[in-house]
DNA sequence: GCTGCTACGTTTAGACCTAAACATAGTCGA
DNA sequence: TCGACTATGTTTAGGTCTAAACGTAGCAGC
């Protein structure tokens, strides 16, 4: 071996905060220990998935795309609006994964009825592909977070009902898709 | 007005999971619950603190070089590996941060010590830089969490603690970056 | 019937990241 | 000392996203 290897563990957010507070005391550190493990949590779980879907040959965002379009039901077709309202990005986002999903034979394009939208809806193909992966991924994630009791899940899930509601109140600016990428924060 | 505006509010957690289970009965949506919410909380935060940054002339990835670098304390320089490994990225990100943060005079790279590996430092003006940003980010990620009770956000904590670790030792695969973008899930 | 207005979808430019190929430099054993 | 090996950091190719510019298409008022 050559020299310096394991540079440990990541810091966790306690750490962090209290290594803001030796080096500048009075740093408001409240939300450290409430935002980092979400993003943390969020990143493994994204982290995760891809690897999950990289084996079924399908990439996280079709999936969302198939997947939105599949649980709406029949008959299979929502349009681009839709789409970009349900997943969370722009909509030239979805322009590109409907491109993308499309050139592999997932979803066509119709006319809307009589509206000037379009609508996207599931090929066969498309649809056998949600099918098969729906489930793997499910599966995979719930057993992600099989280690809570039923009662700290249910816990969990209220609080993080109420803080989603809070924060969303809280931040003025329209609810829209902008930062790409995950931080680990200050 | 044209006509169908508002296409109403996005589907909750609860609602998806639903919207599964009458279209495919029996789909294992246990998880969609807990993963859904801190996907999304991930992404308002995030959303939210490009925001703010934007108005501070500095963005997220590079808060996130400067703070790591400024909370390690004197003589506030670490190796390009060590960033890698705190900042949650691949080695080619961390250089590629460190070139733009340079190239605008924020931080230094020097020779490490006896070692081949690169030291990066911050410049006075890096110093200056994260000294101004980090108040206000967290500032205002503290005004968005404020709204939990302390018993509330207490409990939360713990409970994400509690997730995050029995996440990480069920995640086998290497816990390196991968997945980019944020999802909205099936 | 025109003329603005608004909503919607697509296209383009630019940013950032991952993965993989490279380049280097110490380390260790024969 | 030589050579394989390992750790580090940089570079390059490719991909996806946002933001903003465009192009249309219905609608409304005159």
């Amino acid at each position: 071996m050559a020299e310096e290897q394991d540079p440990g563990p990541v810091p966790s957010a306690a750490e962090i905060a209290a290594a803001w507070q030796r080096e500048r005391p009075g740093t408001p550190t409240a939300s450290i220990e409430v935002v980092t493990p979400i993003w943390r949590l969020a990143k493994l779980f994204a982290d995760d998935r891809a690897r999950v879907l990289r084996g079924a040959g399908i990439d996280a965002a079709t999936l969302d795309l198939l997947s939105v379009v599949r649980r709406s039901g029949p008959p299979y077709a929502l349009s681009t609006r839709q789409l970009a309202h349900r997943t969370l990005v722009t909509a030239g986002a979805i322009s590109q994964r409907v491109a993308r999903a499309e050139r592999e034979g997932l979803v066509r394009r119709t006319p809307g009825t009589g509206r000037r939208s379009v609508l996207v809806e599931l090929t066969e193909e498309g649809h056998a592909l949600i099918e098969r992966s729906v489930d793997a991924v499910l599966g995979r994630e719930a057993t992600l977070v099989a280690g809570l009791s039923p009662q700290e899940r249910t816990l969990l899930i209220g609080l993080l009902d109420t803080l989603l509601t809070d924060v969303r109140r809280r931040v003025s600016a329209p609810p829209g898709p902008t930062a790409p990428g995950s931080r680990t924060g200050p």
